[in-house]
DNA sequence: CAGAATCCTATACGATACTG
DNA sequence: CAGTATCGTATAGGATTCTG
């Protein structure tokens, strides 16, 4: 019998809510996920540089996010106890490999999202 | 001078909040978007196969969603005019170009769940 | 400068019941 | 079978203020 695409990268479904694939989904894909991931992209930036690269974002949301992504080993946080302070956020080598799997979709989007949004109401 | 990554990609920056990108990002990546995209990914499902498939969707995210994504010219909706209605569910061609950018990432995700759902608490 | 703390609101989301 | 309608809640998210 022929096994479609959808079996054979998920053999057993998409797993209930306990799923660990569904946490990891969510994270990435929260609203400001992406954003903060692919600012990254090209290397260190610091708290106010993230700020501005991803317009829009609140502190409350940028610091959740950042903790988020952090924790699940993504982002690496690296605090210079100088005053004022400083610090450094960038993508961990599992954080960049994840990164070049969002990008094809973030230029596709950058792409399309123009005729797409004139459909929707 | 050299062009990073994020300039090449994002010459103007991620657009504020009334970018069409963000909202077309945000159709995708809400809760569901993307596991229904990707269930479709082998061709097309009923209503009821969809729900089975998408573990875990309520009906009424699923015709929401569902609906958000066909306004998107995402998703094609037929419904035959029978008794009991047989409604069925596909890609546009737009559509599947787009899984085809979510796969990657999806893979990878199933790949590094288990890792990354560990560390965080 | 880089947040934490607080307060508040919109809405995303789910559960249930109903229908052509 | 394939939804819609209604209701209720959790929480995602924002605005503001405060601080080492």
């Amino acid at each position: 019998m022929q096994v479609g695409t959808f079996q054979r990268i998920f053999p057993g479904g998409y797993a209930p809510a306990a799923c660990p694939s569904r946490t990891v989904l969510e994270h990435v894909t929260s609203k400001w996920g992406v954003l903060i991931l692919v600012a990254l992209v090209d290397g260190t930036l610091r708290w106010s540089e993230l700020r501005r690269r991803v317009e829009g974002v609140s502190e409350k949301m940028l610091a959740q996010t950042l903790q988020t992504l952090e924790a699940d080993g993504l982002v690496l946080r690296e605090a210079r106890p100088v005053i004022p302070p400083h610090v450094d956020y960038s993508l961990t080598s599992l954080g960049a490999d994840l990164v070049k799997r969002l990008l094809p979709l973030l230029e596709w989007i950058g792409e399309h999202a123009e005729g797409i949004a004139g459909r929707a109401q």
